[in-house]
DNA sequence: TAATCAATGATAGTTTTGCTATTATTTTTG
DNA sequence: CAAAAATAATAGCAAAACTATCATTGATTA
């Protein structure tokens, strides 16, 4: 068991009904909507094909999640939450560079070692395709009010303040990180189902090879 | 009337179930679901009420688009077909600094002058906000071999020619284009709803400037 | 001019999804 | 053990996403 998996990632209490990590059958709908996400994608979810497969009934499912919207938000808040655990444990050490370029391999391949386990590479495939689902919404400024970006909010000002003090006059910070972060997990889709409009088949790690590269000339520069 | 405008957008035939530009019915189709799908949203837009928008029936809708899937993807092919027309037209002149640099003025500011109109705004918010949700799909394996995203990939690889006559050097050509592409796109919904995560605020051209800079000092360090 | 044909209107119906409500049963906890 | 909470079982509703049918209109052409 590595150092991260101690940790109780917090995942915001208000976006679920009651804390499905706190009981059996909260668990049980938590591994399942993951494998679900996975693999039916968002449109073909339901709570009914959840309820099915965790065993229970549709209307257990909706006592801890009021819709399915609400389901993935808390599994990408998962997911930043785990990554922002991950930051602070291990982007501490070093000079400004060093911790910057942990980072960057932190947010760009988080499942790189087989360390990795199956949930989380689903978890990273359900980021990628499903969660702009739940950004891109006429909810989202209600959402963000709530808290319900904040996580996210918090990655980007933690890899912020990292290129700060590697680089204190750089500018436009927030929108170098977000175009990484978020270019980076695109990158992956283009790369599995527009493979013309990257350059992924040219080298196995060309996209941490690429926004590293990116990264550092624009600080270079400055 | 701009020079633009005297070209017919050519947007891909199958994925209308019939031409909706060579109808009365169909270019009031087209018109109000701009509209609608702006201001509902992809989730609350619905073929019952483009219908009574239109003045036209269901089943009417339903004989022009299969799905609002199908005439999301239309429109959005309607505003890359458009961008690639104007790359076409506008940044052939000079040398490749001068095209290049014509080029991303037009991505990332299409929408500039005061010649455009409200509709083209409109459809503009409609990719920043709904594009994701018709591409990030089950179905988009499918959807790219029927040809629906290749519009898309053209833009990209006209960008991608532009910067490799600027910088023959350059690696990763896609992949760059595609990040400020992409990112262009999302700091207009960032600035909108999470400025905490752009720096948009602090200057009118910020996502113009960021992603100039970002471009050519990646291109310079070559 | 009359017949024809394609587009549209009008209407109805089906299935699925998303969600709510009710009651019974089990499990937990004081 | 008793009370309270969680879950199961079941039913039902409203809206969305289509599909089907047939009447009407308006333009084309023989």
């Amino acid at each position: 068991m590595n150092l991260i998996d101690r940790f109780q990632i917090p995942v915001l209490e208000q976006i679920a009904l009651r804390n499905p990590q706190a009981t059996s059958l909260g668990k049980r709908l938590i591994e399942n909507s993951i494998i679900l996400f996975d693999e039916l994608g968002f449109e073909q979810f339901t709570f009914k094909k959840l309820a099915q497969a965790a065993a229970t009934t549709e209307a257990s499912v909706y006592r801890y999640f009021s819709s399915k919207q609400k389901l993935l938000l808390y599994l990408v808040n998962w997911y930043w939450g785990r990554l922002e655990c991950r930051l602070l444990l291990e982007a501490q050490a070093g000079d400004p560079k060093e911790r910057l370029e942990t980072a960057l391999a932190i947010i760009i391949n988080p499942n790189s070692a087989d360390l990795s386990t199956a949930n989380e590479r689903r978890l990273q495939r359900i980021v990628i395709h499903e969660a702009p689902k739940v950004l891109l919404t006429k909810a989202v400024d209600n959402d963000h009010q709530t808290g319900y970006h904040q996580t996210y909010a918090d990655v980007v000002n933690f890899l912020a303040k990292l290129i700060l003090a590697y680089q204190p006059n750089c500018h436009f910070t927030q929108m170098l990180v977000t175009t990484i972060l978020e270019g980076s997990l695109q990158q992956r889709f283009f790369a599995q189902h527009l493979p013309e409009v990257t350059n992924c088949s040219e080298q196995e790690d060309a996209v941490y090879v690429f926004y590293k590269q990116l990264l550092f000339k624009y600080l270079h520069h400055e």
